[in-house]
DNA sequence: CCGATGACCAAAC
DNA sequence: TGTTTGGCCATCG
């Protein structure tokens, strides 16, 4: 397990159910603000069921299904099992559902 | 190590 | 809203 991997997957983990977190904003919190394609890249090869990453989306709350990890349409039916809601576009609604990473929350 | 690819992001038309 | 271009990092062959 490499160390880059290893955060994603810390921070992922810390994303609450009904919340989402963006590839970028998790890059930013590893601590690699330029790394949102290798965020994407570590999830796509993201085999710990522990590891909520249909809880990341892109930066406009785009679901991309892949078809390794989830079937299409997989991703977005468990985000509205866990209250999420999309709008017409078939985005995430972030201004709601932006997951706000806390110390104390 | 090098070359090609990708669940990204930002800017321009 | 959608397409095209440039930059970044990690993974695969």
């Amino acid at each position: 397990m490499d160390s880059f991997s290893q955060r994603i997957y810390a921070l992922v983990r810390r994303v609450p159910a009904g919340k989402v977190a963006t590839y970028g904003q998790l890059a930013s919190l590893s601590g690699a603000p330029r790394s949102a394609r290798a965020v994407g890249t570590v999830l796509a090869a993201c085999r710990d069921p522990s590891v909520p990453c249909h809880r990341v989306v892109d930066r406009l709350g785009g679901v991309k299904p892949a078809f390794d990890t989830f079937a299409p349409g997989t991703q977005r039916a468990l985000l509205e099992s866990e209250g999420v809601t999309f709008t017409r576009a078939g985005r995430v609604d972030l201004a709601a559902h932006l997951w706000h990473p806390r110390d104390g929350g």
